[in-house]
Parts: C-alpha cells; sequence; structure tokens
DNA sequence: TAGATTGTTAATCGATTAACAATC
DNA sequence: TAGATTGTTAATCGATTAACAATC
C-alpha cells in the first residue's frame, strides 16, 4: 500500500530523488527492468534500503523481475510533485544567481524559470538568459498577477531575511534559500537551505576524519 | 571529555558548521557569551540538541553563563579542519564553475582557490577571478608540484566520472562534486555530493507536503 | 547564597539492516 | 516448476529529546 506523503521518512525523500536522477539515466539505454541491488550499488546504499524506501511508493516492484523503470518514475515523481510544471523566480542576479538560472538541471526536472529580480539599478534592465531583470520593488506585484511556486533566493546574507518575508507575504510556497544565513519560516512558506560554504566544511572534516582514523 | 572526530556523529558535524556560521555573525556584535537557548531559537533546533552537540567539544561551556563565542569558534574549526587554510581547486569553468570561483563563504571559511581548470580550448588562457584557466590535461602535473587539498567539480554529468578519477589518481583528499551525477569514492578520496536539481525537488516535495496534510 | 545554565542521563523516537516468506 | 527478486518483518543501530543533577 502506497504511504501517504505526510508518513514519508524525510530521508527517504532526499534518497527518491536520487533513484530518479538514476532512473532517467537508465532509461536512456535499453534496459526496462532494475533491481534494487543494481540500483543500491550506483548510489552506494545497500539493497534493502533500496526496497525499504521503494515499498512507500506501493507494490511498484515485480517479484523475481525487478521494478519497472517506466513506472518507477511516474511513481516517484509523483511522489516528489514534479509530475507538474513549478514556476520558479530567481531573487538575485549575482555571480551565483546568474549561474543558478542557467542551470539545465533545474529545467530538466520541471522547475521552469520565469522571471529575475534584483535591487541593483546597475543590473535593473539587463538580461539574465532570456528575461530583463526587474526591480525588487515590483516584486510583489508581479507575484500577484502570475503564478508563481517558488522561488530561488541568491541574495547577500545581509538582505536575505528581508526578501525573504517579502516573499512569505506575497504568497510564495517555497523558498530555496543560497544565502549563507538562517532563514526563518514564520508561515506556511517552507524554506529549504543549501549553503556552500558548509558544504566544503562538511568535506573538509570527512578528510580530515580520514586522515587521522583515531 | 572532547569526543574523537570518529565519534562525532554526522548530523552533529552539519549542524557545527550551523553553529559557527552564527557565532561568526554574533562575534561581529558586542556579545562575549551565548546560551544554547538562544542558538537553538536562531536556528530552530531544540536547545538540548545544541548542548548535547557542543558537548562534543569537551566542556567548553560555564555553567549559569553560557558559552563564551570566542572558545566555541575555535574549537568547533579545530574540530571541522577548518582552522588551517584549505587549498583547493576548481575543475569546469562554466557557468556555476565561475560562480563558486567568486563566491566569498569559501574564502570566508579558510578555503583558497589556487587554480581553474577546463577541457574547452575556448575557456583555457581567458581569467576565472584572477586564475587563468590551465588546460584540464595539465591537472597531473599541477597537482604533482603544488600543495592541493580539495577539489571543487563543476563539470558536465558525462565528464564527472572520469575527471573525479583523475583527481583520486593525482592525490586530491576530497572532492565537492556539483555534477548531477553519482560519484564513487574508490580509494581515500573523500567525495561530498552537491545536487542543486536534488535540493528544489526536496522542496517541492515539503510544499505539496504542507499544501494537502492528508 | 540564589539564580541560571551547562553537561549528561535515560527514555523516546526514527532510520537502517539482515533475513526470509511471498510471489512473479 | 525452479530461480530470482520483491515486500515486509523484527532486530539493531543511531539520533533526538526531556529532565535534572552538577556547578559556575
Amino acid at each position: 500500500m502506497p504511504k501517504s506523503r505526510s508518513e514519508i521518512p524525510v530521508a527517504t525523500v532526499s534518497r527518491l530523488a536520487l533513484y530518479l536522477r538514476e532512473l532517467q539515466q537508465l532509461q536512456r539505454g535499453a534496459t526496462v527492468h532494475v533491481r534494487s541491488q543494481s540500483l543500491a550499488e550506483r548510489l552506494g546504499l545497500k539493497d534493502s534500503q533500496v526496497r525499504r524506501d521503494l515499498s512507500c511508493l506501493g507494490p511498484v516492484g515485480q517479484r523475481g523481475v525487478g521494478y519497472p523503470i517506466a513506472d518507477l518514475i511516474i511513481a516517484i515523481e509523483r511522489v516528489l510533485g514534479t509530475d507538474r510544471a513549478w514556476n520558479v523566480i530567481l531573487v538575485g542576479a549575482g555571480n551565483l544567481g546568474r549561474a543558478l538560472s542557467g542551470y539545465k538541471g533545474f529545467d530538466q526536472q520541471g522547475f521552469r524559470l520565469v522571471a529575475v529580480f534584483d535591487s541593483d539599478p546597475n543590473k535593473i534592465g539587463s538580461k539574465v538568459e532570456e528575461f530583463p531583470v526587474q526591480d525588487l520593488d515590483t516584486l510583489e506585484f508581479f507575484v500577484a498577477n502570475t503564478q508563481i511556486d517558488l522561488a530561488i533566493l541568491a541574495v547577500p546574507a545581509s538582505a536575505a531575511r528581508s526578501v525573504a518575508s517579502r516573499l512569505e507575504a506575497a504568497g510564495i510556497a517555497g523558498i530555496l534559500n543560497f544565502a549563507p544565513i538562517a532563514v526563518q519560516s514564520s508561515g506556511s512558506t517552507t524554506v529549504q537551505d543549501v549553503d556552500l560554504a558548509i558544504e566544503l566544511q562538511r568535506l573538509a572534516f570527512s578528510v580530515v576524519r580520514n586522515q587521522r582514523p583515531h
């Protein structure tokens, strides 16, 4: 029996996205089915973990055969919510923002950039991808008149909180925050933080741990 | 008693980096001590979790007073390994690579970019920050003659595995992988993956879960 | 001392894993 | 049917939390 979204463990959700990525790659080949063991090997996991994770989707596998790749992709996308397109705005047209706007992976997973905002007069009017950078002051007006689901926040830490609360007030459902500061999600807006420096620190920790095992 | 690095839970390590970020911000103010409750509030955690995490560093707090910010920063940096500088190379001078090379947060945490590589003849010789893009073919020679600790991998998925194994063979201790593909860390090289599309998918999941709670 | 906050214990909660019955 | 692989159970492992004694 498929689990409801609220019952699916967060750890499983992250891995479902990983499975999806592998499956999409496999689908470009000729294979129709994939075994839990093969998925596990590709991602460095245990096969029993893969099966347990996939069992959250309902009985989508075929005993003795494996999981049908096409069905699995559909089932995972349905759970993740990426079986439909998501309209995304980018706030912050600095180096990182510009790079993110051109990131192929977003588009491939159904995330559609529809507008770019910045507060810097020197940037307003210039183009990021095919989008003219709009004045941050027009954010609320734009969001009120367009169906926007998510925002990518790539502004300096000093501006992140005020922009985030404006996005929340404007009714944005989710924020992917690249600013290196904790942004509180007060209301119904979900915030997902990505701190690149922290990722590098975690890597550094793993390295020093491996170098001096005791 | 301080725990040895190998005893510190991975979940704690991620949060130690978060604490460090908050503490560095606090240090710019006038406060000398911080209480576990205050740190917890800023990051949306429980105070008991903050205390348990910080207890991995040894008895660094002062009962009745709080944690001395300066000491705490030193203790966390020592555990994470960021009490010294790390030399980092960037492989892949596309949009994302260029943005990462200019990312302030890396430098602030002691990660020092020392060279940039790409295989595209059109990019080789051009400058990224102050660094001329070097031919990927000279990677091994460069690494053999310079003290390099980490590599940021920002190449297309199709190239990621071969570049990663070259980095491993060259003796790089850690790879921060931005390519949307699982890179196996066969030997002593540690790989830390950052998949931006997956972060957006996790956000999408949280949003649909919140929207339809049952 | 009195008040406050840490450090640590014990209980709870959640996630991972091995094993195997179910079944394609 | 025989062989293979899933789906699921039960056991293990690890992380979180509340509570409070220790102590500044």
